[in-house]
DNA sequence: TCAAAAGTGTTATGAATACACCCATGT
DNA sequence: ACATGGGTGTATTCATAACACTTTTGA
């Protein structure tokens, strides 16, 4: 490869900054660490560090993910890259912010146990370092647009599950209540879930079916995209 | 500023590319120049170059734009990073591409004297440098669903405009026919549009009234985002 | 007078919303 | 027996979609 051309010009660090979003059945939260290195360390972080100059930012973002929490193979896509000069208080870096969703219980025990690593509900985070505040909260606007029309919001529960639970979601999500009846109505017509037999018996007397997601419809959605909820 | 905390970590070209889209009343264009610097020097190509140590992404592409085209104080936004290891063949340079909107009227002159400018049909995008292909593909696929809910569409036009005009637009973004009647009745009653006594003659014999914008209820519209066409 | 584009209303269909009662069961 | 959360149907409203004729006027 000749580099030569490009030489005369500015090379920048480039960070990477991962928003993961969870769920447990109450409430949406976002994943944080304290940050490891200086400045601001010991402070409140999304999971973050430097781009390689053998890696694409997708990579790195999955890379950083994995040292920092374990965490693999999950739903992740690119936010948007923040660039303000001085957003890094120790030097230019810009970031590329990513951001994901996970089922909490999928992953809680080694996240706090291997890493220091907490979720917060979402109305309830810490000063955080830098602008990762701004990110996170253009992270909550792009999961609402997003869900609206992709049946992303699954990533965020186990794989069975029940339709309160599956409304639970998306009321916080959406910060709103949603009507029952219209949301069963709304989600059955879909024909992406899978009732089961079994029922759910810890959060009422009564138990609640699970469903699983048609996987082939699934996917036909996920590309395809839907007005969903 | 203390850089010496990140000192090891490996630092990256980072351009900018902008897709500028451009409306003159008949179909959808992007404006492409001849690459001025090896490699690929002389084939088509985004407006693109370097961001440098004091500026953000942002100012980098306006500055880009500036300079390579004389365009100024345009609708513009952030698209995407791409950042494949291997998508600029003379090294890794990673690209963060912004999309634009202007009414090409308003700029012809000065991009074919000034500039090596020109406008491409969409459907008529020569083959371009490295990945500047797929950005211009996700430029297109963002403007699509971006102007479903935002009237950004009204960048694409001039201060006076008539409806259709504006269905012409529309219909050239979104690559089918709309109803004339259907259209009409949908944009009026969004009620941002004040209709002039004046008629734009030259493309029918019976003319059409012109219209503009109301400006305070656009702005609200913008800002909030409405189910738009 | 005719060709070419502008302008205009009604009906039908489907989606979103609002709304209230019975069911199953563990305590 | 009763308290708790689960499950179900209908009527209304609203947005979207389909559809065709008249008007104006320059050539």
């Amino acid at each position: 490869m000749d580099i030569g051309k490009y030489k005369s010009h500015d090379r920048l660090l480039v960070a990477v900054d991962c928003i993961i979003f969870g769920f447990d059945g109450d409430g949406l939260k976002a994943l944080l660490i304290k940050r490891s290195l200086q400045p601001e360390k010991g402070k409140w972080s999304l999971m973050g560090g430097f781009v390689n100059q053998d890696e694409s930012t997708d990579e790195a973002a999955t890379r950083v993910l994995r040292q920092l929490t374990g965490i693999e193979n999950i739903y992740m896509e690119q936010l948007y890259c923040f660039s303000d000069v001085n957003r890094d208080t120790a030097g230019r870096v810009i970031s590329i912010a990513y951001f994901a969703l996970i089922n909490i219980a999928d992953y809680n025990e080694q996240l706090q146990s291997e890493h220091e690593a907490r979720w917060f509900p979402l109305d309830k985070i810490p000063t955080l370092v830098f602008d990762h505040k701004e990110m996170v909260a253009t992270a909550k606007e792009r999961l609402q647009s997003k869900v609206a029309n992709h049946p992303i919001g699954f990533e965020l529960l186990p794989e069975k599950f029940t339709l309160p639970q599956l409304q639970n979601l998306y009321e916080a999500i959406y910060e709103s209540k949603l009507d029952k009846r219209n949301f069963t109505k709304k989600i059955l017509s879909l024909s992406i879930l899978n009732k089961l037999e079994e029922k759910e018996k810890a959060s009422s007397k009564k138990g609640a079916f699970y469903y699983v997601f048609d996987k082939s419809k699934y996917r036909k959605l996920h590309r395809e995209g839907v007005k969903f909820v």
